[in-house]
DNA sequence: AACTACATTATAATAATTCTAAACTATTGA
DNA sequence: TCAATAGTTTAGAATTATTATAATGTAGTT
């Protein structure tokens, strides 16, 4: 969703009716500068603490999952324990800290493009994901 | 571990006892041809099913992350709902088939080197995965 | 054989997510 | 403007996946 934009517009052509919760969350989640990754959890504390403003637990899956399905969240899934949402919806790639938990997109130029050579008979691709784990290098402390 | 090993001594190596139950385990897993993907509950089901023989749950989870952390099973996180256990612990990619929930081993020759252009400060790579989803091709279909 | 440390088990506890159904609200159209 | 209605929110219950507990069992050691 483009920034500052029009949300009531917005959730309108999703076919959502723009409730007070649901505009609070495109607050948080779209009135930014940059790409932003949370978990569920995130999100109703920074709802909750941040803006000031009761939600329910449910609403907050129901919408982020409407908004997923829309297209306008993808899950970045690391691991059956970890799983966040990316307000960047383009194909691009993750590096993941190990130690800090921070998920960090990876630019266009961070990657060489993916080049698979194979295909699967009577398959399409329909996406392509790298995910860097990283953590200290400690081998390089001075 | 090897095909047709000795399993005793293989979980002796890990400082694991070879249990009845560890050793059905291993049977299943390792005694086999090609790489196998499984969730917990393949695992228990072909335990008590195929080999007819009785294990707890806890027990499962138990070994199948004993295994894990001892390098001898890796997790594929698919995404927050799907999370499956793979035997083939080297670095490899994988295909996804959407329809099936089949996932599938890249060989070494299906995909080009990943080439990562960037560096992130003090940090090192610890790996670097690729997960590639499919679906059937309707658009070729005649 | 007996001791000890590790394993297994059923079950309970916890955590994450989804469901339910009642109350609420945005939209529509008379 | 004001119902009617269809979609939304909510608290709490239900479900599911995973982990913890503590009693019993077993492998390894002496």
């Amino acid at each position: 969703m483009p920034k500052k934009c029009n949300f009531i517009e917005k959730l309108r052509e999703l076919g959502l009716r723009p409730t007070k919760q649901r505009l609070n969350m495109c607050e948080v989640l779209f009135n930014r500068e940059k790409t932003f990754h949370f978990t569920i959890n995130d999100l109703v504390k920074m709802i909750s603490e941040k803006m000031n403003q009761k939600i329910s637990l449910a609403t907050v899956y129901n919408t982020v999952h409407a908004f997923e399905k829309k297209g306008y969240l993808k899950e970045i899934s690391i691991d059956s324990h970890k799983s966040y949402f990316d307000t960047n919806t383009s194909v691009h790639h993750h590096f993941f800290d190990e130690e800090t938990n921070e998920l960090i997109d990876c630019d266009e130029n961070d990657i060489d493009p993916i080049n698979i050579k194979k295909n699967i008979a009577g398959k399409k691709i329909n996406s392509v994901e790298v995910l860097i784990k990283v953590a200290s290098d400690n081998q390089n402390q001075k």
